[in-house]
DNA sequence: GCCAACGTTGGC
DNA sequence: GCCAACGTTGGC
């Protein structure tokens, strides 16, 4: 079992969206960015405990915690020319952007803001910290539970 | 809304 | 395969 952090920009996507969404579950779509999408394909897995962040809002921060609960399926709307995820150069005998399926698990009593983690001693590893464009990332064990504690996680 | 930092593209 | 130019992300 593994640790992630998905970045999502909550006037797109919320914690909220997922918690209210069909079964609490929606397919992570829309990722555009080969380390991102690499990390999708190869080593996200079913049962591996995913952080929701929310970025480019007033208060980016880690806000809940969710399940994997279906591995890397190729992603529709790069073939879909109406959609914003288009991309014309994927083909349907190799796609290149593929979703993973997330169910929500809970919010985060606290939110952890990307304040306190870049003031956190304790948190060197995380990609957040060096700021980056990566949309998916991995978290070690040690940090993810000390994230968790310091959102009241349950 | 600005702009720094980074990823991607494309010419050579 | 290098690297300049361009586009995008995301914090502030």
């Amino acid at each position: 079992m593994a640790y992630w952090l998905f970045k999502t920009e909550p006037d797109a996507f919320s914690i909220d969206d997922l918690h209210q969404a069909p079964e609490q579950s929606t397919f992570w779509e829309g990722i555009r960015n080969y380390q991102a999408r690499n990390f999708l394909r190869d080593d996200v897995k079913v049962g591996d405990q995913v952080f929701i962040y929310h970025s480019s809002c007033k208060v980016p921060a880690v806000v809940g915690i969710a399940t994997v609960t279906k591995g890397a399926e190729v992603d529709p709307h790069q073939f879909d020319l109406s959609s914003d995820y288009y991309d014309a150069k994927s083909s349907q005998d190799n796609p290149r952007w593929v979703g993973v399926t997330l169910r929500y698990e809970q919010h985060l009593t606290r939110p952890v803001t990307l304040k306190a983690i870049k003031a956190d001693a304790a948190i060197t590893e995380l990609a957040l910290k060096k700021a980056g464009r990566l949309s998916i990332m991995p978290v070690t064990e040690t940090e993810w539970a000390h994230i968790c504690q310091l959102g009241g996680a349950q």
